[in-house]
DNA sequence: TAGATTGTTAATCGATTAACAATC
DNA sequence: TAGATTGTTAATCGATTAACAATC
């Protein structure tokens, strides 16, 4: 992967399916596939084959002519495209109902990203243990960040300290947030935010779920 | 609202704002704002002000020309398109670490989406109570949920379970598949699948954080 | 070599943005 | 009426799809 494949950007839309190409293929890779196609992919996935040569050349020329792609050196390219193939430090801010969630579910701490601290602001919780972690002050999230060195933040508050969070991540140098409350946060040029927005992805269930109401009083 | 308007079909980024519009004009009405323009809009949220009319204007003129729009009505026929005058029965599959915080956010029972039965096949959980919803067998969520008239159902499950899940719940007539588990889930025509791929969000975020990297050992 | 399948260019389609006439 | 702002058409931009030459 050169600079100049980095430099002419990725469309969103690109980087949105790649997880998905992932997915894939650690199934594939699973169910012992040696190699597969763009065509092969495309029915499975229910995508264009021309769409998904051209995402995958985004990034460089894996595959091969009259053969298709090696399911796990394409495997292997797009994690390292993911950028997972290292560790994370995450912490978590608001340790309710889905920190709790993240907290046990087991799958991060397989892929590398490791839990480094958990915080929150309600006197009850700070100083309760979660397996080896404390819950911490919310207030010292800048210090206590830092010298650990965490990677992302994990914003799980309510949504009035969702900025305020959001800055003391960043102050103390995370490098990504992953925002699950319902609000959009600010953050300074060079961090990251994915936000995950359960509400709305509710609204929008509901919104098709009408449509198809209306769509079926039509016949 | 007619049925042309339903008819002539709305891009899927436009009902991707909706939400987003809708939680901006919540967040305006609890400020007391009575009117707000499209070019208010674009600085607040960040988007074109063309691209908001035009979003709007998909489902009908809700502007006064010299004026903008009303915040209230506004809100209000928001709240209609997507389709949260009303209220919805959920079914829970899977009490695990999603399930289970699903089942204590108390914003969803606030807006109208009743949580109305839980599900899990593991035989310790079977019978066990949460506030005054007891979880039954995941065999049953067919009958169990035809009876309870579901709208949604909701599959908090690993991944192996998923599609059997969604068939039970599609046989049980549920018109929404709100999907956590980390497989996409084929469905009946007239089905809606709405998914919260935690991994792949992650794994988003990953992606934008290392192409920041390269970018900065540019400089 | 013949067949298969990529990488890539060209064509199409759709979404975003600009511009402005309509009108409150 | 003058000013503001919508609704809508036209222009631009970007993403998807089709087609095919390159090549394994």
């Amino acid at each position: 992967m050169t600079e100049n494949e980095i430099m002419d950007r990725v469309p969103e839309a690109v980087v949105r399916r790649l997880p998905r190409y992932y997915r894939y293929l650690q199934a594939l890779e699973s169910m012992e596939e040696e190699r597969v196609s763009s065509l092969k992919m495309s029915h499975d996935l229910g995508l264009n084959a021309s769409q998904i040569r051209r995402d995958l050349n985004c990034f460089g020329g894996f595959g091969q002519q009259g053969y298709g792609y090696s399911v796990s050196k394409l495997k292997g390219e797009i994690e390292t495209i993911l950028g997972l193939n290292r560790s994370y430090q995450l912490i978590i801010a608001g340790v309710g109902n889905i920190g709790h969630a993240l907290l046990n579910y087991p799958n991060f701490e397989k892929r590398g990203f490791q839990i480094a601290a958990l915080f929150d602001i309600r006197p009850e919780l700070i100083g309760k243990a979660y397996g080896n972690l404390v819950v911490q002050n919310g207030k010292e999230i800048e210090t206590i960040a830092k010298t650990l060195g965490a990677d992302i933040g994990v914003i799980a508050t309510p949504k009035n300290a969702a900025q305020e969070v959001a800055d003391s991540m960043v102050a103390a140098g995370v490098r990504g947030i992953w925002n699950f409350a319902p609000v959009e946060v600010a953050v300074r040029r060079g961090v990251c935010v994915e936000n995950i927005h359960l509400n709305d992805s509710l609204y929008s269930l509901c919104y098709h779920m009408a449509a198809e109401d209306h769509l079926s009083e039509l016949l």
